[in-house]
DNA sequence: AATTCGGGGCA
DNA sequence: TGCCCAGAATT
């Protein structure tokens, strides 16, 4: 037997049991690909149903409004997945008569699409002979192969992709390409793989010469920067109900469209009268002689992001009863069960969480 | 080609 | 801590 026979054995004896393989529906296998980008699966999976249970279809996602879709995604990380897969959803709706295109090369010019995702709708959903590219697939074939040369340069992607494709079952492209990533992600595990019972251990190179622990080989070191975040909390009350202050992120960085609580951010740990007088909503509080002085400060969080390492300050700033002055732009004053709904980066729900008490006894 | 975008799990 | 995860978009 060849490398895909027995591959392809191996799978249907040994498969994981997936709730998008039950279905062929380009929406479901779109949905789960988008979400399982960068992600485990053990932590998709929920998201997976909650999506499927709320948007059933393709235009009950494209009806849905863009902070809908991003309080769902709220946890998953990398939220222009979110907003990618809300924009084509309306893209398909609206300009595909709610089909998706069923070849590789349109599929890629879809928002959120990339080559990996492009690969399995068109092997997956149409049976169309794309390998998929992944991390499970890297490293199944940079063993099986024995490269030691590094993964992530654009070369040895090269060889790879090229490699898969050849290998491919052209009768079972998606069967092909899901047997590789349950393979990797099962057997060819990147700290200690199960070689003793893996069906390709006979010819695999890296098994051959006991490298297998060493591959695959990567160059790419990831510098962190650090940074000082400092949330106030801002609510009062204004004779029926609290009502808090959120400020929606705009700006292209972190948690782009999501809510937060206003924020200033510094250069480093203190913050300074100075630079509370710079912001538009701490400098009305300030000239209207309200107290904001960092006494306030009830939390502190370190969060760290693959680039970034965030040190997270919290302040409780009580207002006058009935003082919730307009704000200009980003800043809305809200119930706390509103803000509950509101898609917020998870540093920031698990902050108000403490004051779910406080805020629900009026 | 290099950087940036989250969050969680595990050795 | 560091590494990895069914990657994609931007610089």
């Amino acid at each position: 037997m060849n490398f895909t026979s027995r591959l392809l054995k191996w799978y249907n004896e040994n498969k994981r049991d997936l709730p998008w393989r039950e279905s062929r529906e380009p929406y479901k296998i779109w949905l789960s690909e988008i979400i399982l980008q960068q992600t485990r699966i053990v932590q998709g999976l929920a998201y997976y149903h909650r999506f499927l249970d709320k948007f059933p279809d393709i235009q009950a996602l494209a009806d849905a409004s863009e902070d809908d879709v991003l309080s769902l995604w709220q946890g998953l990380g990398y939220y222009s997945r979110a907003r990618n897969l809300h924009y084509t959803a309306r893209e398909i709706a609206e300009r595909y008569g709610g089909k998706f295109p069923d070849n590789y090369k349109d599929l890629l010019e879809l928002k959120g699409i990339g080559p990996y995702t492009a690969a399995a709708l068109a092997s997956i959903a149409f049976n169309k002979p794309h390998a998929t590219i992944d991390g499970n697939v890297t490293r199944v074939l940079a063993r099986y192969f024995g490269i030691t040369d590094p993964v992530n340069e654009t070369k040895i992607k090269n060889q790879i992709s090229e490699a898969a494709n050849e290998l491919i079952d052209p009768q079972l492209p998606g069967m092909f390409n899901q047997a590789m990533m349950d393979l990797g992600a099962t057997i060819c595990k990147p700290g200690k793989p199960s070689c003793n019972i893996c069906p390709l251990n006979n010819e695999c190179v890296a098994r051959v010469k006991g490298i297998e622990e060493i591959i695959p080989v990567k160059t790419s070191k990831v510098k962190q920067r650090e940074r000082f975040f400092h949330f106030f909390l801002l609510h009062t009350h204004n004779g029926n109900e609290r009502l808090l202050l959120t400020e929606k992120r705009e700006q292209n960085d972190i948690w782009k469209n999501l809510y937060q609580l206003p924020l200033i951010e510094t250069p480093g740990v203190e913050l300074t009268k100075k630079v509370m007088i710079q912001h538009p909503v701490l400098d009305r509080l300030i000239s209207d002689n309200i107290p904001v002085i960092p006494e306030g400060r009830v939390q502190h969080y370190s969060h760290v992001l693959t680039h970034q390492r965030l040190q997270a300050f919290f302040y409780n700033i009580p207002l006058p009863s009935d003082y919730y002055p307009n704000f200009d732009g980003a800043y809305n004053w809200v119930t706390f069960g509103a803000f509950q709904k509101l898609g917020k980066p998870i540093l920031i729900a698990r902050f108000i969480e403490i004051f779910r008490d406080f805020f629900e006894n009026k």
